[in-house]
DNA sequence: GTAGCATCTTAATCTAGGTTAATCTCCTTT
DNA sequence: AAAGGAGATTAACCTAGATTAAGATGCTAC
């Protein structure tokens, strides 16, 4: 397991010295999933960031009749787990669960803390990375809100290009928030249309 | 026009001494605007991150077919502006107009740069902002997906109860993502099961 | 006070997308 | 190779919410 492609990340957004850099890394902790393996579960405290090493995951919303509503996926190079839980160490509302064999880097949220005083330029990091993800977010509401179904689907493919090989149809599904049955429609309208 | 309410709002977060708060206050552009203006519009680069000091504003993409998706208000003591526009300095996809006449708090991107090189605390700041921010439009997404109009409303209304009397009720229903006619029959539904 | 515009409501009809359930296609596992 | 089981497809029918269009209400201005 190797933090390599973390460092590489990491030095995208910020110059760390070697000191600064060796703290880094002492507070990472690299950790193992099998899949199927839950990382967060709802209700309980997310006690990490996690960037992924290798693997995907999805994190989703069960909500009170049983139906899972997929909020987004992650592969390399990615972060996930449950923000609003992690920040205030309140139980979480999503789920984040391996759908691979999964390598992850974790922070915990007392470490996360104590980087931020001892090297600044952290903060700067993840305030970099959370307002892309912010923008991302934005952009979803906008589409979930403009856009009908079919479209909604295009834009998941060319944005995702990779990810929709590695995941089920019914899960993209969840993600655009249809039924699989519909996006099977909508799939065999867009062969027709060839 | 006073810039009381961001400095109350700022030591909420971070502890800046004299002579930062002094910088900071130096690159704030004080701006009033009249009811109907437009703050950012679809299209021309987002020049400033806002801070509302009063009124209300709306932020909304305007789609192909010439209807408006609101994405967020804003009242006193809210940020508004086109991040993604305004991070990368490219053609805003969205629109910011006043509701009513407004006083801003306004950062220009490269002020807000070399603000973050002076004053490092403003990282922070602002990465916390941001953080809840993403938080909310994750949320936001979640109950999209999940929840019926009608419990979306219901939610909106526990969430915003001071501005839904300042908005009319056909930009609740764009925020919601349905029309007004069909807020308007929630509406009676729900007093008629009274 | 009334003309004019913006907003809200009501009701009839229509449609995108959901539900249910049966069939089909691959993978696994043995 | 047979038997499950997970996932994908198809089709018949159903519903939340859209569309259209007609009034109703309420401002604001002259």
């Amino acid at each position: 397991m190797d933090t390599k492609p973390l460092l590489d990340y990491l030095r995208r957004y910020v110059d760390l010295d070697q000191e600064e850099e060796a703290l880094f890394l002492s507070k990472v902790r690299l950790r193992k999933y099998l899949k199927g393996q839950y990382v967060v579960q709802q209700g309980d405290v997310c006690l990490y960031e996690n960037f992924v090493l290798s693997g995907c995951l999805k994190s989703f919303h069960m909500d009170p009749e049983g139906h899972e509503h997929i909020v987004m996926f992650a592969i390399e190079d990615w972060w996930t787990g449950d923000l609003g839980s992690f920040l205030s160490q309140t139980p979480a509302s999503l789920n984040v669960q391996c759908m691979e064999n999964c390598e992850l880097a974790q922070l915990m949220h007392s470490d996360l803390q104590e980087l931020y005083l001892r090297v600044p330029k952290l903060e700067r990091f993840f305030r970099i990375i959370i307002q892309k993800a912010y923008v991302a977010s934005q952009q979803r509401v906008v589409q979930n809100l403009s856009m009908p179904a079919r479209d909604r689907y295009l834009f998941f493919r060319k944005q995702y290009p990779r990810i929709d090989q590695r995941v089920p149809q019914y899960m993209i599904a969840s993600y655009l928030g249809i039924t699989p049955e519909f996006l099977s429609k909508i799939r065999s309208q867009l062969i027709y249309e060839q």
